[in-house]
DNA sequence: ACCAGCCGTCCGGCATCTCGGACGTGTCGG
DNA sequence: CCGACACGTCCGAGATGCCGGACGGCTGGT
């Protein structure tokens, strides 16, 4: 469509191929563009970090393209890093753990862990639910930016899933500046019949909740005391998957300095902080 | 510069930003682009996979923003993943173990590990060295891609180093075919005095080199036989290095399938395969 | 020292894209 | 059922960026 924006993307993609810093006319060359044109399109894209150019006058990739892609990033390692974490949650509480992610206007459940002595439930990975009516949805709306809670805010309907579904919007709000305060959400029966959850969000590395974790249960044993006692390793267990993504946090948009390991073995405990 | 680039980064921005799929006006409304321009842009970018359009009509950012920033991962990890590895090798060796990637037409060194028993060398970290003359270099150079060798041999200088240096392009050439074919480089006394190395390289989830481990020491230790003695373990290193370099391997252009656990702990010992 | 070749930049003619506006369509609400 | 709104698309006027060409400045070779 918009030719320019096309050889614009050439030129990206050129330098990202290439892996080595170019110069403007091998650039040009490899492109199949007039120098002036490279040198127009170059600029533009130094200007916004997308190429950084040395003073030698080549150019190479800059470190505007990664922070682009922190998000995906994530999303992509996040099955694997929580994976551990969510087994010993598991083991810990003895009660169903999910891992769900936001996605559009509703929560994605990405990964589930099933205690053995629990009675099993249907398989829910790779379905969705309202955010407004689950623990998952509420920890990550919870810890949204405002506007862009806001916006999602405009877009949910609310609707009633059981008679504890929250379907006012001026509630659901006052609930999620408890959840902020508290630092886990509650699902008390509000999305499913006989069903209570805890969920605790999972940070990213901009402080951005990319995911959450959650508790589920039957009410008979999830008792609204058995939730708050279950708390406080589900925050921790939040807490170890962030730190997972901790180790991109140092790449900003230029200087790169030492991060922690992110394959360090961490085998303490869970339990209170 | 060049404001239509401009229009189609900020297209961009916004949409990594906001971390969600967003919709053609919503996207319109944030960038401040009137409707045609916004549909226009989102194609363009659409067309290449920066963006990812759900039949929907929303739109998120595409993997092909992961795939360009795929090397500038690669570099970003390399330290970290490595310096286990290296730690290794040198234990294992017993001689000084250095990890280089290329930058421009020479090789930075990266990182180094010294034996304890072995003669401090001066601290090389940060340098640069050629690449014709060098265990390091000849590894990379070996296993680019055809094209990228020549470009990159077309623009080095094959100074003479020592007398045993490589000089002729044609030799080099040779000398390369040679290393693609056993595996590992050899810098029989080419770039310093008095020692001898042998180099593997490290490579990326294309099959592109990104890297390259070396096993350094003074001739007197490191004869030619000692030298073939360590290739073994020296390959296995990089193999190991590269492995770890795999987890990103499936993420392609669209499907996204489970990965191995880059974190596992591997604690075979090194040896002979 | 000279010359040659390349690099980076600047200028006119032309093609292309953008803007503003308007149309047909689908959905939602009354 | 109809009206209203928003969405996605299409069109002319105008502006903007692109190509081809040409100019200083530099490096490297002779």
């Amino acid at each position: 469509m918009s030719r320019t924006v096309l050889k614009a993307l050439d030129v990206l993609e050129c330098l990202a191929f290439s892996g080595q810093s170019l110069s403007a006319p091998e650039v040009a060359e490899r492109c199949g563009l007039t120098r002036p044109t490279t040198y127009r399109l170059l600029s533009t894209l130094a200007a916004r970090g997308y190429v950084a150019g040395g003073q030698d006058g080549r150019f190479r990739l800059g470190n505007k393209m990664l922070s682009l892609s922190k998000r995906l990033l994530e999303y992509a390692q996040l099955p694997q890093l929580a994976r551990p974490e969510l087994e010993r949650l598991c083991q810990f509480a003895g009660e169903t753990v999910h891992l769900g992610a936001l996605e559009d206007i509703e929560v994605l459940y990405v990964d589930k862990v099933e205690s053995l002595t629990a009675a099993r439930m249907y398989s829910i990975v790779g379905s969705r639910s309202p955010l407004h009516s689950t623990s998952l949805g509420k920890a990550i709306l919870a810890f949204l930016p405002d506007s862009e809670r806001t916006m999602l805010l405009e877009r949910i309907s609310l609707a009633q899933r059981t008679p504890n579904t929250i379907t006012d919007r001026g509630r659901l709000e006052e609930d999620l500046r408890v959840v902020r305060e508290r630092g886990y959400a509650i699902d008390d029966v509000e999305n499913e019949e006989g069903i209570r959850c805890v969920g605790a969000p999972i940070l990213g590395n901009a402080g951005m909740p990319i995911a959450a974790v959650s508790i589920s249960g039957p009410v008979v044993r999830m008792t609204a005391s058995r939730v708050d006692d279950l708390a406080p390793a589900l925050l921790e267990t939040g807490r170890r998957i962030s730190q997972k993504f901790g180790y991109i946090s140092p790449i900003r948009d230029e200087p790169a300095t030492a991060a922690s390991d992110p394959a360090a073995p961490t085998t303490a405990p869970l339990g209170e902080p």
